[in-house]
DNA sequence: TCAGAAAATGAAAGCAGATTCATGATCCCA
DNA sequence: TGGGATCATGAATCTGCTTTCATTTTCTGA
């Protein structure tokens, strides 16, 4: 026993991990899952093979774990404005609209994390994500209407249908090769973000105009 | 040339593709594409696997049809209540109750059409589907707006969100082992259209009890 | 500096399917 | 009824990946 793990060597294995999850993260930001094969996640890491899977217990793995990581930064991103401060309904605009604006400007990550044709694993996980969005959503809807905001309804079929509308409605325009949203995005993100507070009951007649800043998922 | 093929013939084959596409969606309707295997399709069949590859060029090819069969007796189910008598918004409702009826009803099915992991070409026959639905629902959102009655509206975006509202509320339900929906059906189905109609501004106050008959996706 | 231990490597093996194709069965018409 | 044509068969092959593992390289403490 003439070998113990040296704190250098932690570090450039919790970095070599890093990188690998980068190369696999920037792969599924360029092209999707279908993209992060484990071939070519070697090579853009600059890793052999075999070490992917000193890292990973295997392909699915690893593509979860970079399923993860992205959603939870998206989901924590949506969440924190939930918690934020003002009316229920003036977060749950806020929420929708910074979801849809994100996905808008995010395309081909929202894409592959919404709407990509993935395996059955990747998919699960994709639920995940749909039922934390329904959550969230889920969770001002019960403020709103505890708040005596909105009429009563069952919040739980709402969220989800909310968590189905706004990536549906972005889909076409989501998908890589579509650019029928460059023509004028805000205005589509509107619509949507209306389309779901009208829904519920909400006064929509004060909707103000799209978020400026330029957010979006990334990778 | 001493052969000629005999009508007795023909029919013979035109009722073994028959067979075959029959065995494809009944194992689709059990267990979603996943199911479809050609080995399976085959020993369901009673036909050889080598068999189906004189009928079909490919299993792709084998579960678009598959896929296309069944989609357009639910498109064209839809497409004729839409075009029925009555007031643009009666016929919405009544289509999109039919739609979340039939997708309960034969939730399997359902499920391989609406939600279930496939590839990609499947995923594009997929999104034929869902663009249809929206087709359905924005030619009536136009009638709606024409008749005045309701507020005029983007009604492609509206529609597309109703294509994937209705869906993904009724998702967890739908996942085949999910039992969700079997307490009160009925009552989901009213709220997802009462969502879909709140959310365009039409009035709700009238909505009626659910459907009676018993209708379902079909394979 | 060296021996033992861990880490990295990438060519080869494995895998789960779909697909092919040589063979045998069936069919048609002269 | 026979020979040429189509049809059916299913074991063997092919395919595009992921995954393994014997070998090489790097690391550690004595």
């Amino acid at each position: 026993m003439a070998y113990k793990r040296t704190d250098a060597v932690a570090a450039r294995l919790a970095q070599t991990r890093r990188q690998i999850l980068k190369a696999a993260r920037e792969l599924v930001a360029e092209g999707g899952f279908n993209s992060a094969q484990v071939t070519e996640v070697a090579k853009k890491s600059g890793f052999a093979t075999g070490t992917l899977y000193r890292y990973f217990t295997s392909k699915e793995d690893l593509c979860r774990q970079v399923f993860r990581e992205v959603s939870t930064k998206e989901m924590n991103f949506l969440s924190t404005i939930a918690q934020g401060s003002g009316a229920p309904l003036e977060r749950l605009e806020k929420v929708l609209r910074t979801f849809a604006d994100r996905a808008v400007r995010g395309r081909r990550l929202a894409f592959a994390l919404l709407s990509e044709p993935v395996d059955v694993h990747l998919a699960e996980e994709r639920a995940r994500f749909r039922q934390t969005h329904a959550s969230i959503f889920a969770g001002l809807l019960d403020e709103a209407v505890e708040a005596g905001d909105i009429e009563p309804l069952n919040t739980a079929i709402a969220a989800a249908a909310m968590a189905g509308a706004v990536p549906t409605a972005l889909i076409g325009p989501l998908a890589p090769q579509s650019h029928l949203l460059d023509a004028d995005p805000a205005r589509t993100v509107d619509e949507i973000v209306h389309f779901c507070l009208a829904a519920i009951g909400a006064d929509t007649t004060a909707i103000q105009p799209a978020i400026k800043n330029e957010q979006r998922f990334i990778a």
